[in-house]
DNA sequence: GTCAACGCTTTGTCCGGACATAAGGACTTC
DNA sequence: GAAGTCCTTATGTCCGGACAAAGCGTTGAC
């Protein structure tokens, strides 16, 4: 009689057991429900970095799940940069800092989100003509009315950014009260208005006198520089921004990931 | 007897017609030649932007591939951006401008794609202490050995950028030569190390004497400033790097998607 | 003339299975 | 003892189908 050869060797990352199961009377997709709870165990540190995830297939057994469900919960947390997937080895937690992606909001968004109370003091609210550059990055006809918004944005009393927007004019109003006590990009969401992508330019240089007078800076001073044009989901372009921070008191953080 | 009563309309924007093809035999999936397909197809123009691109059950059929197949190469392109994709309408080309966001590359292959020759000066290239700062972003133990390399980066004989990185020592060898006639990533790259992700911060400030020297910008110019951690697919940072460009001749460009 | 209801079109979600392929360990051979 | 070969494991790719839901135009009633 031969021995069996292969004999059941021990992992050495077991994988983790977690209470997961879903909720098929739910009207959030199941893919989705999956993702968030996976989410919040790596977020919880229920699973630690480095830790195996299970196999697909039997992690869809236990849920009750097939299997393009689960891969599909799995490849949106790929995607965020949360996990890691190699063939004949497994998905494991990488255990880098949380440091999540910058995404597309507002400063005001960002500011608030980290608690820093954020106000907002609308400079200018007019409609008037737009400047080449404006026009141009828009595409919109040349000598064209835009609304245009000049902000300072300050958290506890300190300014933080000088913001210039600039919209077609007849996309929406922009009640200077509403701009005060909310984002920009808030106020575009509520009008029916959905962000989908925006192209970005960050730079430097020194600030003019205007521009240091209002950021509290002195004369001279490096100043952050980003340009932004944002384009809705049926790819118009929505706004023009031009926009200067404080670099003593800022900086961009994000995270870039391979490919994609 | 009754009349039709929903006689076809005649689509305002009809499905683009297109030469597409896949070669079974090739090892490369199948998703990815068409996704690479279309996203020719649309750089060339023959996919004009906001064009409909005819509904995945037809377009699986008419190359002879299943739904979930063409589903994954249009979501590869739906995630970079070039498509939008709304139920009962169809999938359309984006139309804004091209606009390739920003990966994970070197500067050296950024310069070295928009064709503009850049050249390498190694100022340093030795292992010594890290620093605190570096440890602490590497994970490191402190007093840690680690390579230390400064490059001064130069297209057309003018200077871009000075590099400084750091890296853990027992890594990998940074042959002078090599870093003089490729980027660092490519070096890393050919040394099996896949670069995964990276942490950067974004910002400015005025530069110092000796760093304005090497730029050859005025003493207390406005300099762009860029810290990086960069991570492999095992989730082990591999590299720090602490940078300033010459904000008048370079700035970041890089696209965003909503929530993605 | 206005507005609700219907139906068509298209993508969104989900299933269950099949084979291919890369990574790693265990065993065997030299 | 070192190198090669095999097996195991897990993800990668692909298929064919099913039903649900959103968007939008047309129809029809008021």
């Amino acid at each position: 009689m031969m021995p069996s050869r292969y004999a059941p060797s021990v992992p050495k990352h077991e994988p983790a057991q977690l209470r997961l199961a879903v909720d098929r009377a739910s009207p959030v997709p199941l893919y989705f429900q999956l993702a968030r709870q996976l989410e919040a165990a790596i977020e919880d540190g229920e699973l630690t970095p480095g830790s195996l995830l299970g196999n697909e297939i039997e992690l869809a057994a236990s849920l009750g799940l097939s299997r393009p469900t689960v891969r599909q919960a799995i490849r949106s947390l790929v995607d965020k940069g949360l996990l890691v997937r190699r063939r004949g080895v497994g998905t494991q937690v990488v255990h880098t800092g949380v440091a999540r992606p910058m995404e597309l909001t507002s400063l005001y968004d960002d500011l608030a989100a980290a608690g820093l109370h954020p106000t907002t003091r609308v400079l200018h609210n007019t409609r008037g003509p737009a400047p080449a550059e404006v026009t141009a990055a828009l595409g919109l006809p040349e000598s064209c009315q835009v609304s245009v918004v000049h902000r300072l944005r300050l958290t506890r009393g300190e300014p933080m950014a000088y913001l210039r927007n600039y919209l077609p004019s007849d996309l929406l109003d922009l009640p200077t009260g509403e701009l005060e006590s909310s984002g920009l990009y808030a106020l575009m969401r509520r009008h029916g208005i959905t962000l989908h992508s925006a192209q970005q330019t960050v730079g430097a240089r020194s600030g003019t006198a205007e521009e240091c007078g209002l950021l509290g800076e002195p004369a001279g001073s490096a100043l952050l520089t980003m340009r932004r044009v944002s384009y809705d989901d049926r790819g118009r372009p929505v706004e023009y921004g031009a926009h200067v921070y404080r670099a003593s008191r800022y900086t961009f953080e994000f995270r870039l990931l391979v490919h994609g």
